[in-house]
DNA sequence: AGCAGCGAATGTGTCGACAATCGGCATTGA
DNA sequence: TCAATGCCGATTGTCGACACATTCGCTGCT
């Protein structure tokens, strides 16, 4: 079916001593599962993925409990895991709760980000604006633009209990989402300028504002969201 | 020096057969952790605790991994595990968080709740004003009789992403931070007061106010807990 | 006396094996 | 023909063992 990690781990040869095999299968879990090689609700059998890994099963284990931590994978006693299942629905709790974190995240960011970090900031939304996906106004990665915005204000805001709850939870499960074809990307152009504003506002160190900017940002993606679900249910 | 958990397995004679070894060693862990039988930065030595609750070191690192997904354990590489270490610093952070997402899901619930479950909190804020410790100003248990109240509105939300982000995580490492003694649950009938006023606006599905109320209740915690800060700064 | 270097002991990471359990299939009975 | 039951294979949970890393304690040197 894929062919990305079919035989016996044929790029661990390079394996980082310095990490635990554990934790690299974890990583190489993670890439199989939002680039979908791993699908949505699959069962995932620990010998048959043990081998396919190319390590043995304690490891793995290891690997799917840290999973379940971030709940990329739901597992039932004596049934094994599953990969877990992101709809529309759990999408739209998931922008809700970016929209109350992030506001946060960026109202404190305005008040702790120097000069030098706003300007570092600034070049990334400018890489940002010249990729061709986004020019296009398609952009088939900007999940991951977005996120990268996002992810650089979130560790600015200072407060690490934040950062580790988007960035350790929050952020994997919203990649889960798959679907991503529809409305939600539809504007990357807007949505950059809106990170523009939004920047503008944390430069000015006006948190209040930059807090109002990013809940609308949110918002108006989880509002998209919204739409699309309710479409989805009267169909 | 605890004779609460020292000899193999004293109670594990009625474990859950449809519970796993390692849920269960999980749940002992955190009892052993937030009550403080395993002190904050403790190392846990995996073949030490595993002789301790009498089984092998397999589930025991399953149960670590767990703890380490509830940040209540931090294990570095080759080097083990160390109970996760939360002073007011860590705090003070903790509360942010829970001021944004409790009163996110505050005005949820305000949306949501029907008049039985209304009445069903408010008999259970009753309970609490019964309480010798509560009638004393001077809640040992408050803690829990806090968190009491805080969950059964978050779980009213019907945010099941939040309810999972704060019930398992936030929640747990708040429990870690131990010196409880000072400022923080100094007025446990004030705080009760406040949880009756939340309740009122969640009852006449006032959200805006409920989040308000909700948010000033947490706030004042965090500031009381940031005064505490500052006097051991400047100690 | 303090510190560097070395060896032993403890501990972690990983593996293979075994038993209990679960899901699927065929058989049997109505 | 369909439903219930028993069986079989596969998988999960758990255990004990081994190799390497880390750490501690000791010895000897400066």
């Amino acid at each position: 079916m894929d062919r990305s990690v079919d035989n016996p781990d044929p790029d661990a040869s390079e394996v980082d001593p310095s990490e635990t095999l554990a934790s690299h299968l974890t990583d190489r879990l993670v890439q199989a599962i939002v680039s979908g090689d791993l699908s949505s609700g699959e069962k995932l059998s620990e010998p048959e993925l043990a081998n396919r890994f190319g390590t043995s099963r304690g490891p793995l284990r290891e690997a799917l409990q840290r999973l379940e931590g971030m709940r990329l994978v739901e597992r039932r006693p004596r049934q094994g895991a599953r990969v877990a299942m992101v709809g529309l629905r759990e999408l739209v709790d998931l922008y809700a709760v970016r929209e109350a974190l992030e506001g946060m995240a960026c109202r404190l960011a305005a008040g702790s980000m120097d000069a030098d970090e706003v300007r570092s900031l600034r070049r990334l939304l400018v890489d940002h604006e010249r990729r061709p996906d986004v020019q296009a106004d398609q952009g088939y990665f900007q999940a991951e633009v977005l996120t990268d915005f996002h992810f650089r204000v979130v560790q600015a805001s200072g407060n690490p209990e934040l950062v580790a709850m988007l960035a350790g939870q929050l952020y994997h499960r919203v990649r889960l989402y798959r679907y991503r074809s529809s409305q939600i990307n539809r504007r990357p152009q807007r949505a950059l300028k809106e990170h523009h504003q939004i920047l503008d506002a944390i430069e000015s160190h006006d948190g209040e504002l930059a807090e109002i900017l990013m809940r609308r940002h949110i918002h108006a993606a989880r509002l998209s969201i919204e739409q699309q679900l309710a479409a989805e249910m009267s169909r």
